[in-house]
RNA sequence: GGCGCAGUAGCCAAGUGGUAAGGCAAUGGUCUGCAACACCAGUAUCCACCGGUUCAAAUCCGGUCUGCGCCUCCA
């Protein structure tokens, strides 16, 4: 399995610190607001590592904060005159319905910033007294960034580069710094914000001690996998490996995976673009399997745009494996023959094919978009190979095969039996007795009846179906 | 200004040296009372442009154009 590390710029094979185990540290959203759909975008592509990676046999320490203290969280709080904590409390709560909705399952762990005071503490201590870090006269503790001979290695840059950039860019409060590239590890409390005690004074932590605190925590001082959004690269990584390796004096992470942007329509998300969509929005209007089926047709490491067009089409691929998988369902159930014969056997032989194929595009740095090609051809080689003549054997080893394929992307291909209404059912059979005796107006008009209520009726060889839209 | 990414059919999107996967949309056909589903057929002489390397390039090298990202809170 090939893994594209930002650190090298390049794939390399994956080699676990530990075998068969993988330890998997993932940037969690700040919880403000509910969660938009580029917040969505990782929560996808990592949980469909994580489910790949298992699939794979490995074990995976799946652990992914919730920034629960944060400027912008005070800000709302001071808005609706409630404490900080309500606010994240809340969000929190929201963001887990709409991770459920997606798919994406619950990491092993979920640690929040501020149950995590203590460590933070500690190794920001730590840090001084190795000398990478600094208490100002105010209180206010900076990493010593020059102290740390490999900053930039992840993103690339040089010290340099970055000085020219900053000079311009002083703000207040930086000409405490001994220098302008030092970042913030604690900083002091202002009126009415959250606070804790420390050694330096009463305040909260900087965003980046947070991540290599709980990483550490739950997963050690080494990890195989960090990974987030590609705009975390600099500074929030980049500060990371500062931090942990200058405290615990080893290498930190050896795989750091980084995904593109969401854009919608060719542009950059923003709420004063007004072209801002949170995952709730999606889910007004469509399953949010849909948007997990968009976001994974890409390649995880290329700008995804979206679209209403884009999600449409998003929508109808989707829905082509949800029909084929439905129709084997239905094959696999009412069809005479139970055992496959020769020829059937032969062809199940031929499907495995597809699984190498999905395997190998998974292999090759999580080619999501190759695999769920492969699942396409698989799914017309199940349409074109079955009928009312197929075997029941047949259709449901297809059927389990294509969803096992989604399932490892964290796509729900099957659709739970649904209960339907006395009076729809009695309509349907109405219908049916309708066109037996060809009357296609009534059978017609009790169509557009339950198209309305939402209910889609289909006359296929195998009989009358039904599926809510 | 510094660093970096991308440009493949109407749209989306794989493919990084051996002659263009897959999906959506559209077209013709089969099936159907009709519709939907499904199947079959054709659909990029060509991968932004120019030049180079090579027996061979969408794939490598150089240049041009265009779009985008990071350098500042941000997934």
């Amino acid at each position: 399995m090939k893994i594209y590390n930002t650190l090298s710029k390049r794939k390399e094979e994956f080699v676990p610190i530990e075998e068969g185990k993988v330890r998997m540290y993932v940037c969690g959203p700040t919880v403000y607001n509910l969660i938009h759909i580029g917040n969505a975008r990782p929560m996808i592509v990592f949980d469909t590592v994580r489910r790949y990676m298992e699939h794979k046999g490995y074990q995976v320490n799946y652990v992914s904060n919730f920034t629960d203290v944060d400027d912008k969280i005070i800000k709302k709080a001071a808005e609706e005159g409630v404490d900080a904590s309500v606010i994240s409390a809340r969000y929190i709560e929201e963001c887990k319905k709409d991770m459920a909705a997606l798919n994406v399952r619950p990491a092993t762990t979920h640690p929040l910033a501020t149950n995590e005071i203590d460590g933070m503490l500690e190794m920001i201590g730590t840090l001084i007294q190795k000398e990478y870090a600094y208490p100002a006269e105010d209180g206010t503790v900076y990493f010593r960034t020059r102290r740390f001979p490999e900053y930039g290695k992840l993103s690339h840059k040089n010290l340099d580069d970055l000085q020219g950039g900053s000079r311009s860019l002083l703000v207040s409060g930086e000409e405490q710094k001994e220098d302008s590239l030092d970042f913030v590890l604690w900083k002091p409390k202002k009126e009415g914000e959250p606070y804790w005690e420390s050694p330096w004074c009463k305040g909260r932590p900087g965003w980046h001690i947070e991540c290599s605190v709980m990483s550490r925590k739950y997963l050690g001082e080494q990890i195989d996998i960090h990974a987030g959004g590609e705009d975390l690269v600099f500074p929030h990584h980049e500060n990371e490996i500062a931090q942990s390796e200058a405290a615990n004096g080893k290498n930190f992470a050896n795989y750091w995976m980084h995904n593109a942007f969401l854009n919608i329509d060719n542009r950059k998300m923003s709420k004063s673009a007004g072209n801002f969509f949170t995952v709730r929005d999606i889910s007004e209007k469509y399953d949010l399997q849909v948007l997990r089926f968009f976001m994974l047709s890409a390649h995880y490491r290329s700008p995804l745009n979206f679209s209403a067009d884009l999600m449409e089409a998003a929508k109808n691929g989707y829905e082509r494996i949800v029909t084929g998988v439905s129709n084997l369902d239905y094959l696999a159930q009412n069809v005479g023959r139970s055992e496959a014969d020769e020829q059937e056997k032969a062809l199940l032989v031929q499907a495995e094919a597809f699984i190498t194929r999905f395997d190998e595009a998974m292999d090759d740095d999580f080619n999501t978009a190759d695999a769920i090609s492969v699942i396409f051809e698989l799914v017309k080689f199940a349409n074109t190979n079955t009928g009312e003549n197929s075997s029941r054997e047949f259709a449901g080893k297809l059927a389990e095969e294509i969803v096992r394929l989604s399932d490892i992307c964290g796509l729900l291909v099957r659709k739970q039996a649904q209960i339907l209404d006395e009076e729809i059912e009695n309509l349907i059979e109405e219908r049916k007795q309708a066109r037996k005796a060809k009357d296609f107006a009534r059978a017609d008009a009790i169509r557009s009846e339950l198209l309305e209520k939402g209910i889609v009726l289909e006359d296929t060889r195998e009989g009358v179906k039904w599926k809510r839209i």
